[in-house]
DNA sequence: CGAATCGTTGAATGGATTCAAAATTTGTGG
DNA sequence: CCACAAATTTTGAATCCATTCAACGATTCG
């Protein structure tokens, strides 16, 4: 393992797009922030939403130890978060995906905990932390779904070290390409068939495992008829085996 | 690994303590909700906690699936919160010790999403959940403050993750004393020395490793004498080389 | 005191890693 | 658009760390 992904280059794209913000029109409203609120509550949201914000591929959004300020919605693109250990290892604790929120790990902190790296060219709305708990405290249905997104993000991370601690490496691929499908389809993509975002050897680092294993792994799905892989085309042949799978019965095809 | 820990008894201990809640007197104070509260806020905090709970070692306070309704403050006692796989195998999601606050990973969602269970005689204050976030409304500090400890829980999350998916062993198992003894200390405790609340089986299930190694490692640690251990009681003789080998330097004594 | 639980230790096994090299894809400049 | 370099992915073989299986102490508790 310790695989030492070389860490993003010094790249800031700070270019904002200066389009008015407007949350009634944003596709992603049912998954993001707005959820629930009375359209005048989203009016209000709308009017502290700084900007839109454009984020290259392989660019920070922000890093860890940044000063925390705001938090950042996904309009469109993808992203992963990553923390640096003191060796200088990276190590990814999710993938992110429109409709969801980066930074939470920062609230209640001086500085973010962990840095956020758009894996495609992607926008972000960029909402003052500061200004959003004001809001919180006005708008009881936002703080009540403030709350579910945070507690959304605790119980992933459950699942992440529930996965990490005693799951087996085929069964970690195939959880991993299960949920992200699952993700997918949520907000209308299909389910079984898309296109992984991030290279092999991130997968392997956010599952605990070698760029080679993720690899062999993938390379037994598919030869077991499970998976058909094209770069990073990905379509699930068989989700009922793979289900299997991703809950624990052997391949030994 | 796949450590089946036997699923607690059904015993529930619901035996209140009916003693009017003052967290102004609670030794806990400064680590739990109330932190940097006015004092008359701190009353009307004190006035929606239902009541001190006592709950027996062994006992299940909530369990997963549990309909949600309140959070809990530990008065005193540890606990362990755990996830239930499909399988029946549990996976340990951490300990918790006084001042710490046990549900969170539920807010936003109906029902509980993991187990706690004390490991010594505990007691815990009752906070229903639907009244504190009335209050977060009105008491901007407490909002913040109740967000400082979620970001905690992702924050303490986020690093057994990295645990997890990058260290050996060994460093997991340096990890675990160093950081029981850094809480411990940070709440007045002797930072080298005290009582592990948990069985080997449970260091190991939380570690992601068997017990046997985890039982092997820590002779290893006795045996080139970092560590004195009578039972479940741990001495760190030397703290900077623990350190060290928490920060994975490789210990070939 | 005896049974059950918990903890330690040993030997053999195995799953994932490491090291190495080749194949493929992506990115870049001409 | 092609050619070439760099990056990424795949595959193979050897190695190693933690697990598994087994047995034996030690501790706890009724």
């Amino acid at each position: 393992m310790h695989t030492t992904i070389a860490i993003q280059p010094v790249t800031e794209n700070t270019a904002p797009v200066s389009t008015a913000v407007n949350c009634a029109r944003c596709g992603m409203q049912k998954f993001c922030l707005p959820t629930n609120l009375k359209p005048e509550d989203v009016q209000r949201l709308d009017r502290i939403i700084m900007r839109r914000r454009r984020i290259e591929r392989g660019t920070n959004l922000y890093r860890m130890n940044d000063a925390f300020s705001r938090i950042y919605a996904i309009r469109f693109g993808h992203f992963k978060t990553y923390q640096v250990n003191p060796r200088g290892e990276q190590q990814i604790n999710g993938f992110q995906m429109p409709g969801e929120l980066l930074g939470l790990d920062a609230i209640g902190a001086e500085r973010h905990q962990c840095g956020a790296v758009a894996l495609e060219d992607s926008e972000v709305c960029e909402i003052p932390f500061d200004k959003l708990e004001g809001l919180l405290g006005d708008i009881p249905e936002l703080l009540r779904h403030f709350h579910r997104l945070i507690g959304q993000e605790i119980t992933r991370e459950q699942n992440a070290m529930l996965l990490l601690a005693t799951m087996r490496a085929e069964q970690r691929v195939a959880i991993f390409l299960t949920n992200l499908g699952a993700r997918l389809a949520a907000r209308g993509y299909a389910e079984h068939r898309f296109q992984l975002r991030m290279m092999r050897e991130e997968v392997g680092n956010y599952l605990g495992l070698t760029v080679e294993s993720v690899s062999r792994l993938i390379s037994r799905f598919r030869h077991s008829g499970l998976l058909r892989v094209a770069n990073r085309e990905v379509e699930i042949l068989d989700p009922v085996r793979m289900r299997e799978i991703a809950a624990g019965v052997r391949l030994d095809a």
